[in-house]
DNA sequence: TCCTTACTGAAAAAATGTTTCATCTAGTCT
DNA sequence: AGACTAGATGAAACATTTTTTCAGTAAGGA
């Protein structure tokens, strides 16, 4: 696992270089989404000239190989997060940030096949994410 | 319906002024999400020293009072809708940028008591969005 | 008509994301 | 190992969206 994604770009024709690395190991490490700021600051302490720009180069380069889900945080901001393979959703903590993936294609079927015959609209995409409290708050916090 | 609004607004205290009319005028006749600047450009021909602060402060409480819904367009801006009464969903086309609405509730309960069970996640909130290619679009276009 | 206070809009600031371009370096070739 | 070259980098400038500040305006009750 620790070097897949390294593997992914070389098989892709990508260079490894230590920029990448450094964006990646944060994105391996983190429990929660993070914004490309706190990427490039977290990022400097592995590699300290890392600029933001090659921030949002690498996010944009690790999403289109399916590595990154960018996600929509309660705060406003764009999160990044590492994805698993496959179609996923994510739910985030509202309280501590956390985030979990969850499978939501066969429970979606049914709606998708209603919102068509309602609205007559034929559905390419769609975007859901949930947010709520996880575990470790509820057993903590209130 | 076209006076609605305003009388929400006075119901809740608030004054009912030509700013607030130019925008509150310019949602109700689109079809399509609209972003802050759209609403200001479109605003000012009804009321020509409309400011952008207030279409912000606006949209603030319109969204407040449940009569505007804010939405992710595909290029990524923030959109606004008039939104009906109730829990409702949008779905957007890709081709023309028309806005439906949809109800989603109870397809998803399956879903997020799933969810629940599987990521131990207690769920407090969703976003859902669907796009995809309206009924006139598919007639035209494609 | 007057008065109070909510409301307004210009300007400046803050936050986020993109473009440009000279420089650097990863990976290859010798 | 050394050199080459295209891909990668990061600073700076730019663009866009949203928020804050504040002096002035006007809605609506008295």
């Amino acid at each position: 696992m620790i070097r897949e994604w390294e593997q992914q770009l070389y098989n892709n024709g990508y260079r490894i270089t230590a920029s990448r690395c450094a964006i990646m190991e944060v994105l391996r490490e983190a429990q929660e989404p993070l914004s490309a700021q706190e990427l490039l600051a977290r990022g400097r302490q592995h590699h300290r000239t890392l600029g933001i720009v090659t921030v949002y180069r690498t996010l944009d380069l690790l999403s289109e190989l399916g590595l990154v889900r960018r996600v929509h945080r309660s705060d406003g901001c764009h999160g990044y997060l590492s994805a698993s393979p496959g179609h996923h959703h994510a739910i985030l903590c509202l309280h501590c940030g956390r985030a979990s993936e969850f499978q939501g294609q066969d429970d979606l079927i049914e709606l998708l096949g209603r919102v068509r015959r309602e609205t007559g609209f034929e559905i390419d995409d769609h975007l859901l994410q949930l947010y709520g409290t996880c575990s470790e708050c509820r057993a903590h916090d209130v």
